[in-house]
Parts: C-alpha cells; structure tokens; sequence
DNA sequence: GGGTGCGCTAAGCGCTCGCTCACCCTTGCC
DNA sequence: GGCAAGGGTGAGCGAGCGCTTAGCGCACCC
C-alpha cells in the first residue's frame, strides 16, 4: 500500500476546507440527511434542525436546497479523483497500483459511506448544468482506472480484451460498496477493501499475485 | 446457456399478471416514473397522467402511492428470485450455472433497467413492514448465489476463501448494473451478461474456463 | 327500460414544502 | 455611547403535495 493510505481510511472528511463554521455544519447536516432519506425526501428544515439553526439560516450561506447538493457532489468527486489519481501514479507495478487504487477507494466508499452515497446516487437530483459539471469530474475517475489497466495489458502483467468494459465493472463494484455497507455489519471497510483488491486482481487475469489472502 | 435464457432477457415484462387493465397501466406508469425521478420525487398527478388518467383513478386501484412502489418491488424480487434459481437448479457443472445466473441475472438488469432501478434503489421508501417482506427475498437472492459457489468450491471447480464477501461482491456486481447501464450505449444487455459471466468466473477462480471471449 | 353498481372525473381539503422578509441580537470601530 | 454590518430568528407566503368526496356516464340485468 501507498499514501494513499491516510487520504482514503476513516471518516476525516475533506470538510475542514468549507468556512465559515456555520456554513460547514449545515453542509455536514445536509449529507447526513440527504445520504439517510435521499435529497427528495430530505427538507430544509430538516438540514437545518441538524445543525441547530432555523430554517431560514440555511439560505444566508446557500441560495437554494440544490445548492448543497452540488457543493457536496463536487468535493466528493474531486476527492475520489484524488485517491485514485494518488494510487495510479504511485510505486510498484500495475497490479500494485491497482490493487492499491481498489483498496483506497473502496475503504472511502465503506468508511464514509454517508458522503459517498450521496455523491454516487444522487446526481440525477442536479440541474443540467450540475450534472454536465460533475459528470466531467466522473470521465476523469474512469480514466485513472482505464490508465492502470491498460498498462498493465500492455506490460503483459494483465490478460484482459475488453479494456473498457472491464474498467467499467472494476469501478461499479467499488461504486456499490456505498449502496451495501453496514457500518454495524461483520467487516471493516479495510476488509472489504483487501478482498475487493484481490477479486479485482483476478478480473484482470493478474496470475497468483490476486489469490486471495 | 440454459432455459434461463428466455426468463431473462428483453421486456417482457411480467406485468402481464396484474389485473385488471387499468391497475397494470397505473403499474407500469409508476415503474417508469420512479425509475426516472425516484419514488420521492415522482407525483401521483404524474403516475395518472402517464397512464392518461385523472389523478383520483389511482386510488381506485391503490390504496396509497407507497401500495403502487411495494406491489412493483415485491413483483420485481419475485422475478430475481425465480431467475436465479432456474439457472442454480439448471444442468452442468457449477462454473455453467454460475455463468448461466450471472448472464441471465445481468440481462434482466440491463434490459429491464427501469424496472430493476425501482427494485433496487428504492428499498429505503418503503415502511418498515413493507421493507422486511421485501428483505427476506434478498436473502432467497443472496441464498442462490452463494449455493452455488459453495458447491463449486466443495467440489474443487471454484477457489474461493471469503464465499459470503464474494457472493456480496458477485451480485454486487450484477446490481450495480441497473444503475449505469445506458440503452442507447454501446452494449447489448446480451453482451454485458457475457463479460461480466468471464469476470465472474475469474473472481470465484474457475481457471481456464472463466478466460474471457 | 328503469335500477344498480362500477370506473372514472372535477373540485378541493388540509398540510407541508422551498423560500422570503422584517426585524433582532452581537461584535467591533470611532 | 453611537452605529454600521452581518449572522441569526419567527412568522408566513404561494405553490404543490397526497388523498377524499360528490357525482357522472355507461354497461349490464331483470
């Protein structure tokens, strides 16, 4: 494992960048809320009772509800580029990178599992301009997995035809660990991420180096 | 392949079963809107104005608009089960079955996305009591799968360590396709079902025969 | 051919939503 | 002390929600 280690593991959100103090608690407030019942079912006074504020103190830091939601959709997928971006240009070889990619982004999904399910299945709730924004920062995600994999294709260490498809199945079984995982269940998100490294390892045909531990 | 095949494939939906006329246009005017917009955001005045009804007609039919999204997830469920089990209780050696309930599996996902996004992302809408009849069908679902990975690994044909994670992880996998899965795009649900049965293969460690095409 | 019941509609009830507005504290500068 | 500025509140607006009700048209039966 890499640096990405400390950027991915545990719930020491990326928050802290968000000011003023106030502003930040109501967006916290806002992910609990929309990650537990959805942004439909979610009202502002129900963001703002979280916070211990009035319903009218959300719209002195943001203009609308939809807002929030962008502004968390955004840090989300910026930071999920990052742990990606960090495990791909990382040491080792391909299935080391990768390995490590699957790993760190899994334990992100598992462990803040609040912010990633808002970022992962709520993106249908944006605006058209939103959406167009954040579905850039999505190309980008892909394209980190698809970069590891194709290299290793290339330097033999992997057997896979369909490059892009299986790109695409790497990242959605990441991408569903936010849907399934219990925080109260059996595993710890370091668990899921060493197994899922390794399942992955077998999908690209990476030989003994993705038996299971 | 197996008579999985045709329970699978396409939308030939299984709507046909609910009577009379007028409810199962009501059904499928739901299934549509939820799938787009979610359950929380989807009208009633929508779901009869879809099916060209007037807003009162669906609780002629209905009791409340929650009836509409239980009676589609409990259908829905009942079909997963069913597909599952046709392709476990099927002939050949459990890396065929395997393969026969992942390709079929992920074919219903894909071609009836609208119907399977309902299924498996608005769980969370339901009432509790409601929620917990539908759970216990996820555990038939979670059930056949890890069957037949524990035959294959009892009879040597899989190398499996964590059968439960990687049961979680196969119909992961599988789920996750109702969420990106695109008709307009590239692939047929034909053609996903057959690469995400090689990765499968490969990820229970089915040597050879899970290379893929 | 008049009565009956069913599928459906027009209108609208009570409620809660996202959001606004007039006003109030606290803080800091002169 | 006077006062501007900005974060905060209580009350409430217009709109749209899920759902109800009174009544209408029409096929069917004796």
């Amino acid at each position: 494992m890499s640096t990405a280690e400390e950027t991915a593991g545990g719930e020491a959100e990326p928050w802290g960048e968000v000011t003023p103090d106030a502003a930040r608690r109501l967006l916290l407030a806002a992910v609990e809320a929309f990650a537990e019942r959805g942004y439909h079912a979610t009202t502002t006074r129900d963001i703002a009772g979280r916070a211990g504020m009035s319903p009218a103190a959300l719209y002195i830091h943001y203009k609308t509800k939809e807002e929030l939601l962008h502004r968390i959709s955004r840090i989300g997928h910026e930071k999920a580029v990052e742990i990606l971006r960090t495990a791909a240009r990382g040491e080792g070889g391909p299935a080391e990178r990768l390995a490590d990619a699957v790993s760190s982004f899994v334990r992100w999904h598992a462990g803040g599992r609040t912010t990633a399910r808002v970022v992962q299945y709520e993106l249908d709730s944006l605006g058209p301009d939103a959406r167009a924004e954040i579905l850039a920062l999505r190309r980008q995600v892909d394209a980190e997995v698809r970069g590891i994999i194709e290299e290793g294709v290339r330097s033999g260490d992997f057997d896979v035809v369909d490059v892009q498809g299986t790109t695409l199945a790497v990242l959605s079984l990441c991408i569903d660990v936010a849907r399934w995982f219990n925080v109260d269940g059996p595993r710890t998100p370091e668990q899921v991420g060493a197994l899922y490294a390794g399942l992955v390892l077998r999908m690209v045909g990476a030989g003994a180096a993705g038996a299971q531990r």
